[in-house]
DNA sequence: TTTTTAGGTCAAACATATTGACACTTTAAT
DNA sequence: ATTAAAGTGTCAATATGTTTGACCTAAAAA
């Protein structure tokens, strides 16, 4: 249990956190709402684009989303031709995802107005503050890797 | 535009934040599907415990989510005693809303794990590393005050 | 008296996600 | 060679979340 005062911390920190991610989400989804597409599919072209070759079954377990609800998404984007995909030549069972160029543009797009967003605020506050946050975020996602 | 060194510690960021943001909700999402209930739900329980007396109003303005889409989750809590409401005496349109001692409970369960996960890598990262966190929280909350 | 505000509800529509079941192809194992 | 396992794809049923639009009451403000 903690006390008032660090109770209080605690819960400005998470409000923090909810308030933030869902600012920093909206200027993308924006974009998205214009071409039809939803937060899934930017997530795709990020991850693809991230990992340029990644397997489906790769991909899957990254999203930790089941097949089904990545197939659609998936479809989509191939049908809209902003990912390529071709058989691995080693394991031809595998399917390797690529962006295109258009898909390329797109995500340079999206994840241009994060990164411009990021950017925007590391430059108020620092690079110890960037370095020091950057730090605490990846050790809230590694203490679940233990407990998930 | 960035350079190429600068583009990929922005990416870490985004990675860092979307992977961190996952594992903090994912410990109260299973706790809720026990309850039968969504995050909605616990959105719902943290601010009319951080606000008592909040009107439908405020919260709908807080959420940033239309009244339908509050509805049936405030119903149901309210069904479930978990959230109680009376009429504002001073405009009896306004209805004001507070936990339960039930509510209260859970909510403090809810919220008490986020904030063991959040206060576990806060005592690894040092106070400083908190207060930096914080602030570039809260930089990109406010910069989607102005842009949003 | 009329208009506005706070709240509630019904309906249609769409997106997201799940689990279950089944099929196909290719590789690995026996 | 036959069988088992892995990677992918798809259909169906189900549930949830969310939106917009429309319409309603009650209470307050103009």
């Amino acid at each position: 249990m903690f006390d008032l005062k660090r109770q209080g911390e605690l819960r400005e920190a998470i409000e923090s956190l909810y308030f933030g991610y869902r600012a920093f989400t909206m200027r993308a989804d924006r974009i998205l709402d214009r071409h039809g597409l939803g937060r899934v599919h930017h997530r795709v072209l990020y991850f693809v684009g991230r990992h340029p070759d990644i397997s489906v079954h790769a991909l899957l377990a990254l999203l930790k989303v089941s097949k089904q609800a990545l197939n659609a998404p998936l479809r989509r984007l191939l049908a809209m031709n902003l990912v390529g995909s071709e058989a691995d030549p080693s394991d031809r069972r595998v399917k390797l995802l690529r962006l295109t160029q258009t898909g390329a543009r797109l995500e340079a797009q999206l994840t241009g107005t994060q990164m411009d967003h990021l950017a925007r605020v590391f430059a108020r506050t620092g690079p110890a503050a960037e370095g020091a946050w950057k730090a605490v975020m990846a050790g809230l996602a590694n203490d679940d890797e233990m407990a998930g």
